[in-house]
DNA sequence: ATTATCGTGTGATTTGAATCACACTTTTAA
DNA sequence: TTAAAAGTGTGATTCAAATCACACGATAAT
């Protein structure tokens, strides 16, 4: 559980108390590989902190191509954010690629620390803030580069992913198909 | 000024004391049709909350070639975030496509009225929240779908942009060239 | 141990959208 | 009021990436 609090303290700083006040609302899971978080249909109850392991969130359209919207790991928070927002079933599916551990808790938990304790609102805008930030870049990527660009510009945000998740997935975050992508570091 | 009050108010309630200090961090700027709020590679300094008129918020690649990131209108707020979060040179460019008025203020601002007012605090995390929820759709709306299915999503959404803004503008946001959205429509 | 299944590379073919090119109309500006 | 610029439709051509098809090694399952 500790690593609950490492991770809120990189924005702010807690007490014990509050801290432990904090941590009664999260519940530690472990996952398997491939095993499934949350699916298609769910009413999208929980959001996730990673502790360790590599997840994907990702949809499936009519045509059964899946699509990824998110790679998670340490320290990264997923959900179907659209459904858990708006309390509505979800539309995606989480998936553990690499096992370890996650914490989860609902949307209630989120605002409820929020109004209880001014300094957990900041942090959930501070968090707020990046994700925006971080979707922008995506969007940006996605309306305007080429799959090469694509290619580069993961690489460079995520060596490691790049090593240890399969090509195949990493096409899926892409947009792009799994022999075009292939064929960028060939040729 | 009345119109911010509302705006906020959508959200939160203020005091009328309340209220005349959030105000008194706003300007109001009028903006004429072509002009320009925001220039590549200008410090990111503001962010602009729109009270009537239409916005684009984009940007131009090696090639010359624009890509409309967001239209805004009443009541949205606009700037390259992720140059003002990061206080660093502005990657985009605003410019005004219909004539109005704007209320702008500095990331100082958001950030010390977060800190003097919870309230304000929150009313931040929920347009964040919002924010990245319409992000998270626009994602998978290009990741996925194809000029057609674009065209229809943004045609539901946003059906009087479509009648206001010059269909080439469109075809920026959607990522798809001014021939093909054309041939959308017509066949 | 032996079969499936998965991940990946690579060639051949198809295809959808970009690009190029031009006409016509509507705004905007000199 | 006249010229220039911007917005839009539509055809012909090009091209980049998707799709199809197959081979092969590495995992995973029985």
């Amino acid at each position: 559980m500790d690593k609950l609090r490492k991770h809120i303290e990189q924005v702010i700083s807690l007490t014990d108390a509050e801290f432990d006040h904090v941590k009664s609302f999260f519940t530690l899971k472990k996952a398997r590989k491939n095993q499934y978080l949350l699916n298609e249909g769910d009413e999208a109850k929980h959001e996730f902190l990673v502790l360790s392991g590599i997840y994907k969130v990702f949809y499936v359209d009519a045509q059964d191509r899946e699509y990824i919207v998110q790679f998670a790991r340490e320290n990264w928070w997923m959900s179907d954010y659209e459904a858990f927002f708006r309390q509505k079933a979800a539309g995606m599916y989480i998936e553990c690629i690499l096992p370890g551990e996650v914490l989860y808790s609902t949307l209630e938990t989120r605002e409820r620390l929020s109004k209880e304790l001014h300094k957990m609102e900041h942090f959930f805008r501070v968090k707020l803030t990046n994700g925006y930030v971080a979707q922008q870049q995506r969007i940006k990527l996605l309306l305007s580069s080429t799959p090469q660009q694509r290619y580069e510009e993961f690489s460079k945000l995520y060596p490691d992913l790049l090593q240890q998740v399969p090509k195949k997935l990493i096409a899926e975050y892409l947009g792009v198909s799994r022999e075009t992508l292939s064929r960028l570091y060939a040729g």
